[in-house]
DNA sequence: AGAACAATTCGTCAATATTT
DNA sequence: AAATATTGACGAATTGTTCT
């Protein structure tokens, strides 16, 4: 995959804005917005995050005179980067007993075996009668590999960088950094991605679990109300 | 069949959060 | 404070779908 001639954008204090919406777009050969752009990465089905795009928004339509005013406490609040999947999906699991905790990577020797991802997928919350949610056997038993562990052949940890003196080791040892930090954000990013996943299947699992609760509710509803005033024909 | 477009995936960068 | 982790955004590549 070819990687030269990446354009490099300078960041401004935006976790959910992108210079596309922050920068002028005069320049930009590309069309699409931002809110294009995420929305055609979203697959059919799945729940968007809004923030984005309501930020972007907010962002487009506040460089007015006023907008200087606006608090920056709130820009800030807007602005702020949201908690980390695992963490929203964490919280989630301690507010729904059945939704499974990501658990923190472990390292290998506490029995997982190495590179295997078990996850099946979250597709069946079910609700007791207490009003509870279980998991069945489908639900989420994965167990996160630590891919940051192995590295790949032909990395080799140079030496301490005290005992480098010539230009050349120097390079050499730059250079190795550098792979070292891309092999890892590589993996990182999977990890991200993968825990995106999860998170975006755990809510879709509770909308549905509270789509049918909602439904039994009004069901009840219209049972009682029967109950309590029969109709007269 | 193949062109055209859409959707998805992946590696990377950079900003920010979290950990040490 | 430095190191490390997380994740939105981007562009390129790949894959899927539709139309001619």
């Amino acid at each position: 995959m070819s990687k030269c001639g990446r354009k490099k954008y300078m960041r401004t204090n935006v976790r959910h804005m992108t210079m596309e919406t922050v920068e002028s777009q005069q320049d930009r050969s590309v069309t699409h917005s931002v809110a294009e752009h995420s929305s055609a990465h979203m697959q059919t089905g799945q729940i968007s995050v809004p923030t984005l795009a309501q930020v972007a928004t907010i962002a487009e339509t506040d460089d007015s005179a006023e907008s200087e005013v606006i608090d920056s406490h709130k820009r800030r609040e807007i602005l702020s980067r949201r908690p980390s999947y695992r963490k929203i999906l964490n919280e989630l699991s301690s507010d729904v007993p059945g939704i499974p905790k990501i658990e923190e990577e472990k390292s290998e020797e506490e029995g997982t075996p190495p590179n295997i991802a078990t996850m099946a997928v979250p597709t069946s919350i079910y609700q007791t009668s207490t009003g509870q949610y279980t998991a069945t056997g489908d639900m989420p038993t994965y167990q996160i590999r630590a891919p940051t562990t192995a590295l790949p052949q032909g990395v080799v940890m140079a030496a301490s960088p005290g005992s480098l003196h010539s230009p050349q080791q120097l390079a050499e040892e730059a250079t190795r950094k550098r792979e070292l930090r891309l092999m890892k954000n590589r993996e990182a990013a999977k990890e991200c991605r993968r825990r995106k996943k999860e998170y975006v299947k755990c809510l879709e699992s509770r909308v549905a679990v509270l789509e049918v609760q909602n439904k039994k509710l009004i069901e009840e509803l219209e049972t009682l109300k029967d109950i309590c005033s029969p109709k007269t024909d």
